[in-house]
DNA sequence: GCTGAAACCACTTGCTC
DNA sequence: GAGCAAGTGGTTTCAGC
């Protein structure tokens, strides 16, 4: 893998074979070179492409939290003292095991995150023991979700 | 796969599976086989059973959507009218390529959409010309991710 | 719940066009 | 540059314990 390119070409067979493989990542590469008319091997050789380019990053299994008790998701902003800067503050995140994701954004507040945690008495531990005692963390606004509806990767 | 069963039993040796193909899912089951000390055969049953539960819903090739040209990310907060029932409102977001997750969440919005595009010229087209055009959204606010600095699942 | 053997598949290499 | 065929080793199934 090297530096990401801007400007890769991809055709018609490197999006079939993604759509396969974005839906099932260990779908038998035999099966998508047989509905696809080419050889296994030439489809190596593309994925082995697409990872040089850096359009293709890797492979992940999927779980599903419920199973494991994990209900209540929730965003959370995040507002922080101007002396804060945003990269400490995410190094504390990056602590914090239910702290999903953290975007850096535009409007109300610094930072934006997602947190999963088991119940509301889990998350109100976390909001208040964990990201409240931050430093440079003055205030917080919590959105709970109450279902995720839609979920998925862009298209292709 | 059946339904999601809330009393799943993971022992260790599950879970060193999953934590490994969590972050890679086309791993050789045999280097994970070898580096637990049991045999190809059982880490396979094992991850059958792990699907049977519903803890294990799937795999999925990532990809660097910079790399296509997405480069701007941004939440959207949807207020609807009072009449728009969200069921109708998510299935007209489901047709927006664009938006990747959408949320039904507490708070000042009835909705919290993630939504990806190539530039800001992109955003505000689905804005104005696809998502302001759903019957029932009367408002939205808009937050833009300057970067996505966390980004992964729970930690099992 | 695990193992070992057999069948099938993944991935590499060397070649052809 | 892109494809194929064959070879090595991994994946997956299944009988047996």
């Amino acid at each position: 893998m090297k530096s990401p390119n801007q400007n890769v070409k991809i055709d018609g067979i490197d999006k079939k074979i993604l759509r396969f493989l974005m839906e099932d990542a260990r779908k038998p590469v035999l099966e998508i070179a047989r509905s696809i008319g080419i050889s296994g091997a030439a489809i190596h050789q593309r994925l082995r492409k697409l990872e040089a380019s850096g359009l293709l990053v890797g492979s992940k299994f999927v779980i599903n939290p419920k199973v494991m008790g994990y209900t209540t998701m929730a965003y959370i902003g995040i507002y922080l003292d101007k002396a804060m800067s945003n990269p400490r503050a995410v190094k504390q995140l990056e602590k914090i095991p239910e702290v999903l994701e953290c975007h850096y954004t535009t409007g109300n507040w610094s930072i934006l995150i997602k947190i999963l945690c088991m119940d509301n008495e889990h998350l109100m531990h976390v909001l208040n023991k964990e990201i409240q005692q931050i430093e440079g963390v003055s205030r917080t606004e919590t959105f709970i979700s109450l279902a995720q509806q839609i979920d998925r990767q862009i298209t292709i």
